[in-house]
RNA sequence: GCGCCUGUAGCUCAGACGGAUAGAGCAACUGCCUUCUAAGCAGUGGGUCAGGGGUUCGAAUCCCUUCAGGCGCGCCA
């Protein structure tokens, strides 16, 4: 639909010896009565070109072939170019749908780029919560979105299991092993100390037995906290699964990483492009050579590598795998390190334009209306698999895709579960299965939509206006990839829903009329189509049956 | 103190690179099931786009400033 407009609109720049700036601004109007697509490109020229803009868009008017897609083309307002297509023209696209399903909803804006998204990176030491979910969530629908608009796309989970974290992991469940055994071995202070702890203790103890009664952490930590990071690892996993997110293609281990001696050759290589000195018997990375506003240190005055040092070594890993565009994909609590990791790839000399940090916010969890805490040290916190019994992964998901990822959330567990039939999810869900039915049911009345189907008969207003809808959703794709943000998706799809429902309540499909009947069924399977297809890249179910 | 995010209807949030009369869902109220799924439909009310200033043909959108909330500012991970 907007590729058809463009190519005209192209034709007539050309004409007029101007150029503006690709992809064009064309959008769908407000209003209805504006037309079916516009642009307002005219006011846009009139800067450059010093002419009224409704002179310019007259002057692009005026030069726009009309090939028979175009009803009537329209000056309006301040200088927007309006555009109403022809009833045929929505026919015969209509038609394509049908016909090629997806690949006629996909506009190549990708071109084979090769993409990294890196996202969740929990830290393994305990079950994925709620706020791992929404980055989950983002991260899976960003990357079925850009892999669906022509990207390559890897997905990748970063391991931090080399600092700590993970130790103090192994010595919680040797604690809680060793007091189950009636040792009276203290508790770390800063241990975690979850059920989940006092589960994989027993766990431990079932399968090793009395193996390790009494044994010092010195003798026996390596193998329990091996053992627990194991199960850690199948634990996210099966979580994230369950959640519906797509299998990562790579896990990489921050602990390989500086056993590849990666983190010693990535500070070399910025020390031979002159960023690391030494200070107060420590080295540092000079960060404010570029955004950053203070140096950071990367190996310590004890000669212990800082965290920062192996997000160097693997974000030039990063680099080194040839990527088109980077993506990392942080809770917002992190946002202070944004400067510093762009200042490295810079350091490497990679184009910044190419680095994205995508900020996902915290989620803020209620319950009766209360702030509910969440700490995995203590203890108190609500994992993804209980929201998933709970609430649902496909409403789960839904929820967290219908706010911008930047935007503050709340997160109300009785809202939640409480209204879940109103849930807007389900109201999606809805209008497909209940497509899926009327389908379903078509047969039995010896109705069937196929070849030599007349999509003319569709002429209700309702009608023409769902068959447009349906044109604008490779739009909102492309505008979604464009700007990496996967929620515009999901207000599309309660547009389509909302406009379905209507037009089902309104008009009967299967009625006394073959002729028209078979269009209506047409129509029906080209909203599913849509709907099943943009439920899928937000990796949300669309069942067939509700 | 500095930095980042946020502030739009009672609540939760959209609003494309600055464009046309600012939108949706929920909640409230009123109607609609003998017909393909009522997890649905139709209607009503609801706004100082946090406040102030600026940029221009035009600002919820960009700039400055004030206020409010969240987060971050370690040779922690």
């Amino acid at each position: 639909m907007k590729r058809d407009v463009a190519a005209l609109l192209v034709e007539a720049l050309d004409a007029l010896h101007v150029s503006t700036r690709q992809p064009f601004e064309i959008e769908v109007p407000r209003e209805e009565s504006f037309g079916d697509l516009s642009t307002p490109v005219a006011m846009g020229l009139a800067k450059v070109l010093k002419k009224p803009p409704k002179k310019i868009a007259e002057d692009i008017a005026s030069r726009l072939k009309n090939s028979g897609i175009l009803e009537k083309i329209e000056i309006a307002g301040p200088g927007f170019i309006n555009f109403t297509f022809t009833k045929s023209y929505l026919y015969s696209s209509l038609e394509q749908l049908l016909r090629a399903e997806k690949s006629y909803l996909r506009e190549n804006i990708g071109e084979g780029k090769r993409v990294l998204v890196e996202f969740v990176s929990a830290n393994p030491t305990g079950p994925l919560h709620i706020g791992h979910a929404r980055g989950a969530a983002v991260g899976n629908a960003l990357c079925n979105l850009l892999e669906e608009s022509g990207f390559r796309v890897d997905r990748e989970y970063y391991l931090n299991d080399a600092g700590r974290q993970v130790k103090l992991l192994g010595l919680s469940v040797y604690a809680r092993y060793q007091q189950m055994l009636g040792s009276d071995v203290t508790f770390p202070e800063d241990g975690y100390r979850g059920q989940y702890i006092d589960d994989e203790a027993a766990a431990l103890l079932a399968e090793t037995g009395e193996r390790y009664k009494g044994a010092r952490f010195d003798a026996c930590g390596l193998d329990i906290t091996s053992w627990t990071y194991k199960r850690m690892l199948v634990l996210i996993g099966r979580d994230l699964r369950r959640f519906g997110v797509k299998e990562f293609d790579s896990w990489v281990s921050e602990k390989e990483i500086f056993a590849k001696g990666a983190v010693t050759s990535a500070i070399d290589a910025l020390k031979q492009k002159g960023f690391i000195y030494e200070h107060d018997h420590a080295v540092w990375f000079r960060s404010t050579a570029f955004k950053d506003d203070k140096d950071r240190v990367v190996i310590k005055r004890d000669g212990e590598y800082t965290y920062f040092a192996s997000d160097i070594a693997y974000h030039k890993n990063k680099l080194d795998r040839g990527y088109d565009i980077i993506i990392d994909v942080w809770g917002a609590d992190h946002h202070g390190y944004i400067s510093r990791i762009e200042s490295v790839m810079q350091a490497f000399g990679y184009d910044i334009t190419k680095f994205k940090v995508i900020l996902v916010q915290m989620v803020n969890l209620l319950k009766h209306g209360e702030p509910f805490q969440m700490s995995k040290r203590a203890g108190t916190f609500v994992t993804l698999s209980d929201m998933i019994n709970l609430v649902g992964a496909d409403t789960t998901k839904f929820i967290f895709l219908t706010r911008k990822a930047d935007s503050h959330l709340d997160f109300d567990l009785d809202v939640v579960t409480a209204t879940s039939a109103e849930n807007p999810v389900f109201y999606v869900q809805y209008a497909n299965a209940r497509i899926s039915s009327i389908l379903a049911n078509a047969p039995g009345q010896g109705i069937e939509a196929g070849h030599g189907t007349d999509l003319s008969q569709l002429t209700a207003p309702a009608e023409l206006s769902l068959i447009k809808k349906l044109l604008t959703y490779p739009m909102v794709l492309e505008n979604a990839a464009r700007s990496f943000e996967p929620h515009r998706i999901t207000f599309y799809l309660q547009e389509l829903a909302g406009m379905f429902h209507t037009y089902y309540h309104n008009h009967r499909v299967i009625g006394d009329d073959p002729v028209l009947s078979r269009a209506r069924l047409s129509l029906c399977r080209g909203v599913k189509i849509v709907l099943s297809d943009a439920l899928g890249i937000l990796g949300v179910s669309a069942p067939e049956k509700m």
